[in-house]
DNA sequence: GTTGTGACACATT
DNA sequence: AAATGTGCCACAA
């Protein structure tokens, strides 16, 4: 499996996200260097396999809310390890106000 | 090289 | 508030 230098960047990125912390696709573009790439780097969360490796359930698009396509448990196992980290889940939303990084 | 798809974001309807 | 359209990018076929 070969892993492409922008994925390479996000998985960085994700993985320093700590805990009972959360991320934008908006915020990691930026970062990244581009705001237009937050749906680049949904594709490279996708492509991840590693769900130890990468806490990718920090992850929330802009308005707080859980990717619906999530790769692993589903959302209601995105929303528990969320919650498990600290981070109170409303109706698949969190606080992003209070809990970005 | 072109087309279609998607774990996004923003503006408009 | 919710649906729709537009912009943007990376990746697979």
């Amino acid at each position: 499996m070969e892993i492409t230098q922008f994925q390479n960047k996000v998985f960085c990125i994700v993985k320093e996200i700590p805990r009972g912390r959360v991320l934008t696709y908006k915020k990691i573009s930026i970062l990244l260097g581009n705001k237009n790439w937050a749906r680049a780097v949904g594709n490279a969360l996708h492509n991840n396999k590693d769900q130890f490796l990468i806490p990718c359930y920090r992850v929330v698009n802009a308005k707080g809310k859980l990717s619906i396509s999530y790769a692993f448990g589903g959302i209601d196992e995105q929303k528990r390890l969320l919650e498990n980290d600290g981070i109170k889940v409303v109706n698949y939303r969190v606080d992003i106000e209070k809990y970005l990084m």
